[in-house]
DNA sequence: TTGTATGCGTTATCAG
DNA sequence: CTGATAACGCATACAA
């Protein structure tokens, strides 16, 4: 069976193998790295011996060399949904291409930000996959990794002050699309709830949004636009309030499907018909939406493959010698509409 | 400012530092290490030069000869609500306790476990936290790395084969709760939606149904048992089978919420009442079910504790110099009761 | 074709 | 109190 009798406690390293065949441990590692100068026979015997102890090259004397860990820090602000699909994404590509994922949750704290970045470049991740966190309002952190040409894509939730490599919805096309839907089934007092005023996708939705109404011939009403956390009880009462103001808005429409599910839950409090009182059009299109009743139309993206993407654009700078020029990946949006919309025929 | 002139591309090392000040680097590295023969000027001097040249430790020297990490690697079957939660547990302890988290999706492959364990393994994880996947069958990789007194802990899904540390619900009371409840509710031919055969879960739940349908002297019908893959469009065509058959169930009850959603769309569909023709309990209180028409009842459990303690028991066997024994936590579950199963007021 | 020596960044063990 | 040196596991330039 196991005619060397060694049993090691501890993996055995290049060194075990080139004692136990005595030789040197440089002949060792050119068998095992298929160098072209080495005798078959000694190929062959340092094959067999490996496979007998069992030997796998230690990757953190490897590192240490390279100075590469193979692997990817990711930072999102939580795993719903979106992100848990992003992270698929991301794992996914990673996997093809020989990369392990580190992944840390900022709960949408700017704080543990920074924490988490600290502690994946402690652990000399290769790169970073960052999706800024609602309060992300500083971007000194990763503006000094970048300018040190560390290697960081950004995804979905960007800063515009970084010039990075990006991976992004057209997010004013997704926004477009609703409101113009909304439009032609004849709602004319459209409200936005917004999310966290200094995201990216709340801003980016916003001008979507205003420039339909504009196009449209439709006057901005501010105090249809509502500013809030991602949270569902935030829109919740958001929406009561827009009900019984006097201005009551006849649409929705929501920056997030999280918040247009809390919107949907105040309308039916108050006893109002949807889409007939007021239609709905989310952002998402989370499997939720489709099973509410009425099932919510919904701005659909595929998270995953924005994931897929962000992976496929690191991986590429971290294989190139050189620094890849940033660019900027938009996604297209589409629009899925359900009866919480539908009210033509 | 900056009085050396000194700025590397690449992050200074000890080395830099002892250079800069015309010592060696052991005593910048005992300055660094609070060792207490180093004169106090020597140490000033040394703390300001480390300031000056952002010096961090590299981490992957101290990997190399301490041969740690400080990285979890876990392994989970997708990244559904209950398994984001799990891994905002695992990644909440690992910040407390100093270690980042390494996180592979299997896709409830077998396969793709046995791959990703690999992945860690090669990248020099000091610990694993495991959730099997649906079609798990084999342990034999586990149990080579549990022989070796490699720390492994289990959660959620575990296999009976193996005597390791894991963290699990009380699966038996949580069937337990679900059933009485709808009996108490007047149900008497409850189904079961079982999930995958193989699993732990759904044996323990299994185990939870029959001995309380045996307990009210209710028969074990093995034709209202169905078996599936952790699908909703699964569950679904099962329940309209169901539905359709002679003997038609008055209640079901899933394995979990993703199963009963789909049982609900074709009850619905069938244009039955629930609760009145037939009463639904689910699993796991994801979100979604207490925003259906109607209200899914479901047994709730934290998926976030979960976490949270698998990663504790790991931390504290990677934390002591000597192997712990193995132990099993169990968590409780709580029944959470909504229309879809109340039928008496 | 094979062996020796050096270095990656750090700590620890010795001498001074 | 401080400095030189070996060691961690491996790859590689250089010798033989």
């Amino acid at each position: 069976m196991n005619r060397s009798g060694y049993r090691p406690d501890k993996p055995a390293t290049i060194k075990d193998v080139a004692k136990a065949l005595n030789i040197s441990i440089s002949t060792v590692s050119r068998a095992l790295r298929n160098k072209p100068d080495v005798n078959q026979e000694t190929r062959q015997s340092v094959l067999r011996m490996v496979e007998e102890l069992e030997y796998q090259p230690n990757q953190i004397a490897l590192s240490l060399i390279t100075q590469k860990t193979h692997t990817i820090g990711v930072i999102i602000p939580n795993l719903d949904y979106f992100f848990s699909m992003a992270v698929r994404g991301i794992d996914d590509m990673a996997l093809e291409t020989g990369y392990t994922v580190m992944i840390c949750q900022s709960n949408e704290s700017y704080a543990r930000e920074l924490v988490n970045t600290q502690r994946l470049m402690k652990g000399h991740v290769d790169g970073l996959i960052v999706s800024n966190s609602s309060d992300s309002i500083n971007t000194e952190q990763y503006q000094r990794l970048l300018s040190k040409n560390f290697p960081i894509v950004f995804f979905d939730r960007v800063s515009s002050e970084l010039d990075a490599t990006s991976v992004v919805l057209d997010n004013i096309s997704g926004a477009t699309q609703a409101v113009t839907h909304l439009i032609e089934q004849g709602c004319r007092r459209i409200a936005y709830l917004a999310g966290p005023a200094n995201l990216s996708i709340s801003q980016q939705r916003m001008i979507g949004y205003k420039h339909t109404l504009e196009k449209y011939g439709l006057a901005i009403d501010e105090s249809l636009i509502v500013f809030s956390e991602f949270d569902r009880e935030f829109a919740y009462r958001s929406t009561l309030a827009l009900i019984d103001s006097p201005n009551r808005p006849d649409a929705i429409f929501g920056v997030s499907d999280r918040l247009i599910v809390g919107a949907q839950l105040a309308i039916k409090e108050r006893g109002l018909r949807i889409p007939e009182d007021i239609a709905l059009v989310g952002f998402n299109d989370e499997p939720v939406v489709s099973l509410l009743t009425p099932p919510i139309s919904s701005v659909a993206q595929s998270a995953f493959e924005m994931g897929r993407m962000a992976a496929k654009l690191l991986v590429e700078q971290l294989n190139s010698e050189h620094i890849l020029p940033s660019q900027t990946i938009m996604l297209k949006p589409t629009l899925i509409k359900r009866a919480s919309s539908i009210r033509k025929p």
